[in-house]
DNA sequence: CATACCGGTGAGAGCGCTTCCAGTACGGAG
DNA sequence: CTCCGTACTGGAAGCGCTCTCACCGGTATG
């Protein structure tokens, strides 16, 4: 890290130069992996930045290049959510090791408590990144806004907008698996503890379990509302209360699923003898509960790392050979089912 | 976010001008809070703005003006350890509450496993981002090759190098005020479980336990070092089976701690009944176990905010009115001791 | 011997922006 | 009527880099 003392700016290419004596556009081959370039000035330049402790200027090289080198995994969730969820983690993991080698940096950018879709989107344009994945949108309105932007993006779940990158887990099945494990041991009056609604994560796996029960010729309509949360399990204590002969829970992920079954087996009921309870995500929680969880896989890594392969065909200007990825889910049994 | 069709290539100052028929530099006067533009003319470059759904180039900007609008907090640890600590997020969210309103955007940067300290210091150098927090670091390399570079960087902890900006806790005192808790609860074989003591922290806890127990007469000698995640908890079974009468253990952070708790458990002791514990930073983790977590109190998000309010001054061209703070932790008293 | 080619190199034009400096127009003071 | 300050605006330089194009000397080809 030498530096020129009293040099309080940071050296450039021109310096370099002048130092090895060729020029600015020799320095930058060299610089840029060196395409037709001597050996010997080669040599010659690489010693000059190590004798400058040159660094490239980045707003300078992406000025002209119009590439930042940054990619951003974008969650439209509060940073509280993010880092309470397993999911997420996940997730930024995939894309990193997706990205690894490839000097592209990876950012997380996570949404402040009233953000609006447009902020992501005014983020996406600012140009400080060249692409994004996102994960755990809710709604439409970010897919719709950003397909008519040339942003190249890729969704992680359902975006809900036509022309838009993603893979997704085809929940609808998995919800399906979950409700007839539920059934095939013995459970008849399931209820599910849904996701957030406004998220078509949740909507799917809701449907999934109504179809698993109307085709069973059971009753498909009991269920609530949860937010993915860990709180949010809490909904099971009046899901109970309302239907005290439950003997079957469809949970749409394990950090409620967790809560909700500390509550079944505080309100006295035996998990699984008196209420049986399938999970979903297969979070790491899940093996430490007493019992452990049955649940459905969601490997939230591997997605994010198809979407970072697709994203960079995307960047590289080409078209996703399959822009539209489905996942397949498996079932995990464990103690709760 | 209107984009006029087949212009691939975004508007540019230049366009502005055009349509608002004045100059770039009246055009750029505007973008940056209007000082002395007439009103009529900011009106029409406000919508030939609109029209055109222009956003300036950041590349160019930060060209000229040698800022990048980025600070990074950045957490030498790997991502699953990031994840799974929560005090981590809270160090995220003071950063990022310090900076709301002021359009400068806090990334979160975490090491690769292998990482150097140089490779941060060249993520510094590479001209990324304006300047940094450095939140859990191991040993003084990193602050010692950053103290001879001009990057504004704020430390949170010690950071063992002179001539560097810090937060950090008064370790030594907490871990005085907790083990003396220990002893006026009536424990006397008193351990402590460290945290990696590569780590200012880790090393300063412990000091204060060991000076806390020869002020009282007992022997400082018997700790273990964990690594502050919840698994190196499990040292507590090691330190059980070489001292059957333990009846006090100080553990130096709550993950820890409620690991230990549970092996102590596990293990037929009761708590605090046979042994007494105490942890510490205070997280939602340890309200939840049973008994809730007696515990000293570590306020990440202040303690980063401070940092972000110092290195704000940095970034200014200042020097902080304080820039070696220390902050005090309080004990919290629950069920564990 | 002229021509083509090829590895290696430099000159120079910009990328889109900020900002200094030099205007211009206008109103009021001398 | 001149002069000067004030309010506003435009011209132009230049931030550090990439990349096209032209050039140069040397070797292979017709």
């Amino acid at each position: 890290m030498a530096r020129i003392e009293g040099a309080h700016s940071a050296p450039t290419l021109e310096d370099v130069a002048r130092i090895a004596g060729v020029s600015r556009a020799t320095v930058s081959r060299v610089v840029n992996g060196g395409t037709l370039v001597a050996a010997k000035t080669t040599e010659a330049v690489r010693e000059a930045i190590n004798e400058l402790g040159y660094h490239p200027n980045k707003a300078a090289r992406s000025l002209v290049t119009r590439r930042t080198g940054v990619i951003a995994v974008i969650v439209p969730e509060t940073d509280d959510r993010v880092f309470s969820d397993p999911y997420f983690p996940q997730a930024y993991h995939g894309a990193l090791q997706a990205f690894i080698g490839s000097d592209v940096q990876v950012v997380l950018a996570m949404a402040e408590p009233g953000d609006s879709p447009s902020r992501m989107v005014r983020y996406l344009e600012s140009g400080h990144v060249d692409g994004a994945i996102i994960v755990s949108h809710h709604g439409p309105a970010l897919a719709q806004a950003l397909a008519h932007s040339w942003q190249p993006v890729v969704f992680v779940g359902d975006p809900e907008a036509p022309g838009v990158c993603y893979v997704d887990l085809d929940n609808v099945e998995a919800a399906r698996v979950a409700t007839r494990h539920l059934i095939e041991r013995g459970a008849r009056r399931i209820a599910t503890i849904t996701g957030p609604l406004d998220m078509a994560s949740a909507r799917a796996r809701l449907l999934g379990f109504q179809e698993a029960m109307t085709e069973a010729g059971l009753d498909p309509s009991t269920y609530v509302e949860g937010g993915y949360t860990s709180e949010s399990g809490g909904v099971a204590a009046q899901l109970l209360a309302d239907h005290p002969d439950l003997d079957g829970l469809f949970v749409a992920n394990d950090l409620m699923a967790v809560t909700a079954m500390n509550i079944v087996q505080a309100l006295g009921r035996r998990v699984p003898e008196d209420v049986r309870i399938v999970g979903f995500d297969d979070a790491a929680i899940g093996q430490h509960c007493t019992p452990p969880l049955t649940t459905m896989t969601n490997p939230a890594a591997e997605h994010t790392r198809e979407a970072a392969e697709m994203l960079m065909e995307l960047l590289a200007g080409g078209t996703p050979a399959n822009p539209r990825m489905l996942a397949h889910s498996r079932l995990v049994v464990r103690g709760s089912a």
